[in-house]
DNA sequence: CCAACATATCAACGTTCGTTGATCGACGGA
DNA sequence: TCCGTCGATCAACGAACGTTGATATGTTGG
């Protein structure tokens, strides 16, 4: 195993910052570039320290990565953040080429 | 937009289901083929009702399905659940072929 | 330097979520 | 049919999480 891959713990702080329905949206608002968090906040109809807080959720996790210009604050997209956990996914297969049915009674000790 | 997409609710339920450390750690183990409830058992060394309540968790999101044999059940991952989270994924692009700059001054309202 | 604005942080609160132990239902073997 | 086993369900509890309103920090323009 040749190890690009994010440590396990990072990564399910991913999953978990983005299985939560404002950052969900939040995350759909950022593709295609970068918003400036009012706009988010207007978008989302969001009051503005519930957006902080996810934001910073997001941030932490490394999904997405704040840039100050002036009196604005600008959240993009980590390129390859999302690639990651798409990643994860793809390695995780439904079904084997083939798995040996269990011996007949002794599945448990 | 085609619709073979999964309404975003049941999509967002997904990643609740998957981001959460058990069972994070059940998709895991259930790459490659199903396994019996005792099974994952012993491996993840979690009492009866818990492994039961998160099984239950995924089950109802439809990332795994269960299957009764005898007196077990084998839980396996549902074909094409994880594929449609990569999806989502995929389609949310970090940065946008170009994306005008804000003009000076009025962000917000 | 002061006023107005954008954003972050904090404390308090209620809700949701995962854990535990107990009980129940289903199945198979003796 | 009775007993032992596998697994689901339930109620009670505590912990983690998201929301809100208030306050703090940083920036621009007058």
């Amino acid at each position: 195993m040749s190890e690009t891959t994010l440590p396990s713990a990072a990564l399910l702080q991913r999953f978990q910052a983005v299985a939560e329905e404002t950052r969900f949206e939040i995350v759909r608002r950022l593709s295609g570039g970068e918003r400036c968090v009012c706009e988010l906040q207007s978008d989302l109809d969001a009051a503005q320290s519930r957006l902080s807080f996810h934001l910073k959720k997001l941030k932490d996790a490394g999904v997405v990565s704040d840039r100050r210009d002036g009196r604005w604050v600008y959240y993009a997209l980590v390129p390859g953040a999302l690639e990651e956990m798409r990643a994860f996914l793809g390695e995780v297969k439904p079904e084997e080429t083939w798995r040996a049915p269990r011996v007949s009674g002794d599945c448990c000790s």
